[in-house]
DNA sequence: CGGTTTTGACCAGCGC
DNA sequence: GCGCTGGTCAAAACCG
């Protein structure tokens, strides 16, 4: 507890130094943005104009040509900033990690990696440029956008079929649909084949446009297991539950589009061009506040194929997987796991050769986000990813190497996808030493672990249960990493068949009454 | 009365 | 081209 206590302290420093450091930060940037307005405004369009921060928690990469001038404005200032500044930069990044690979997209031929994507980037692009104007495109809708609201960019774009990356989160519930701090409107039902339940659509109704939909349907072998497919970026604010899921199917997006740009592809094309993604949060919801209230004791996840998506499985169900996250999840998160609160982690198991089982490979494109609406408090909503955007970042600055400009740890995943898979504990080790040694990396878990512990005397505008669940996030979310600990996760990931155990921070709960059926309840979690 | 749910119709993609 | 299937639309019904 005493060390518990000092690293707190250490980590409560550095915040405050980071919090100056970014106000100072984004005083500066607003000046420049002000000038850059000025001279910009003819020959930009409005949306990039009038929200040149709007960093939006992505479902998936985000690698929006809307932001490509925000975050180059953002990388140019950073750089030019001193070196707290570049510390600080991946905290502050939050998922900009893959922009700069955007970015060198403008500016040089396409890396390999950008053209073989099969979405993510280029798709998220699109919502970027759909959602502002109208409502999430279905995808009958993606050839009018073409034509109608995007840019050149996105004709030009190699990639004939787009799919959109899901995360599909099984969850046991009860309830006809899980709460997770966002308010759904139903608009439609459909009986799929094979499976006699059900499948019900939802939109988010949060936000008037937001494009975020979900499915919600019945596990057909087991009816206690609720299956929510979560799809598209939302474009507002949300509350700290919904922040929580959202962070974490950004984040399990983010781990899929890597994989599907990278690995799976250059030794599954096939698959991987088609990938889908699947969550199995299945755990009996505690009861809270006379609620039953969710949360996977462990979570495995694991990139698999499916004809249309790309498919990521987190499997709560697996004793075996549950078993073994819990424990590398403890090492993760044992010194800020509530007690009321189960430790959670994400098991990335390796099935096949597809499955992302190092921290880098899932940082690699996590896009995060931070919304200025929240004035501040929200911008370390997901600071999960933004950890993760750091270590990915940092690694693709000391890549700067060739045409292409792939961090080592990509390129390493590359070789490892092409060639046989290497031992896992070599890969693991390297990849342990190289987070654990990057700084920024510390800085972005200082401020991952900050901003949620951060937030228990200060509740987010949201209030209420919200702010609750919010500190349990916190306390829960277990990035208290140092060194050794990480390493000690990692080794233990490393001699536990090649998985990486990370921190999510994936907040389902079921409640009595749903969200779809109770808006009223709803909206009171929601807000 | 405004928002949500229900439900049949419609559309697009895909396989044969 | 046809049928199947998944996804969405939209009018009517429902609800607080």
């Amino acid at each position: 507890m005493g060390e518990v206590r000092e690293e707190n302290e250490r980590l409560k420093t550095l915040l405050s130094r980071i919090s100056h450091d970014y106000r100072s930060l984004q005083t500066h940037f607003y000046d420049v943005l002000q000038q850059g307005r000025a001279k910009k405004l003819p020959d930009s369009p409005a949306t990039d104009i009038e929200e040149p921060e709007f960093v939006s928690l992505r479902l998936g990469t985000s690698t929006s040509k809307c932001k490509k001038e925000d975050k180059s404005t953002t990388s140019s200032e950073v750089k030019g900033s001193t070196e707290d500044f570049l510390k600080i930069k991946g905290g502050l990044s939050l998922g900009l990690s893959d922009c700069r690979v955007d970015a060198n997209n403008s500016e040089k031929v396409q890396p390999d990696v950008m053209t073989l994507s099969p979405e993510g980037s280029f798709e998220d692009a699109r919502d970027d440029t759909a959602e502002t104007t109208e409502q999430w495109p279905p995808s009958k809708m993606l050839k009018n956008l073409r034509s109608v609201g995007a840019e050149a960019e996105d004709d030009i774009a190699p990639q004939p079929q787009v799919k959109k990356a899901r995360v599909s989160v099984r969850a046991r519930c009860d309830a006809p649909t899980m709460n997770d701090g966002c308010q759904w409107r139903k608009y439609g039902q459909k009986i799929a084949k094979g499976n006699p339940c059900p499948r019900a659509y939802y939109r988010c109704t949060v936000a008037a446009g937001c494009p975020v939909r979900k499915q919600v349907q019945r596990c057909a072998d087991d009816m206690s297991i609720l299956i929510t497919t979560y799809e598209g970026t939302h474009n507002h604010p949300l509350s700290v539950s919904a922040t929580a899921m959202a962070s974490t199917t950004s984040a399990a997006a983010s781990m899929l589009i890597s994989g599907s740009s990278s690995t799976s592809l250059a030794a599954y094309p096939a698959a991987a061009a088609s990938p889908a993604l699947a969550f199995d949060a299945s755990s009996k919801p505690p009861l809270i506040g006379g609620r039953p209230f969710f949360l996977p004791t462990a979570a495995a996840a694991a990139i698999t194929s499916t004809p249309s998506y790309p498919t990521i499985t987190l499997d709560l169900t697996s004793p075996a997987a549950a078993a073994t996250s819990s424990h590398a999840a403890f090492s993760l998160s044992n010194r800020f796991s509530h007690t009321r609160y189960p430790s959670t982690g994400f098991t990335f198991s390796g099935s096949g050769p597809s499955s992302a089982p190092w921290p880098g490979y899932l940082s690699y494109g996590a896009s995060l986000s931070a919304h200025p609406y929240n004035a501040g408090g929200g911008k370390s909503s997901s600071s999960f990813e933004a950890a993760l955007s750091s270590i990915n970042g940092s690694r693709q600055q000391g890549g700067g190497g060739g045409g292409g400009s792939a961090p080592p740890l990509y390129q390493m995943q590359q070789k490892a996808a092409a060639a046989a898979p290497p031992p896992p504990s070599v890969i693991t080790d390297t990849i342990a030493k190289a987070i654990t040694a990057d700084p920024s990396f510390h800085t972005a878990l200082a401020a991952a672990i900050t901003s949620y512990v951060g937030k228990k005397g200060s509740p987010p505008a949201s209030g209420g249960e919200d702010s609750k669940v919010g500190l349990k996030w916190g306390e829960h979310l277990g990035l208290g990493l140092t060194h050794s600990s990480l390493s000690t996760a990692a080794a233990a990931a490393a001699s536990s068949s090649s998985q990486m155990f990370l921190q999510p921070s994936l907040g389902l709960s079921g409640s009595t009454t749903s969200a779809s059926t109770s808006p009223v309840a709803n909206r009171e979690q929601a807000h």
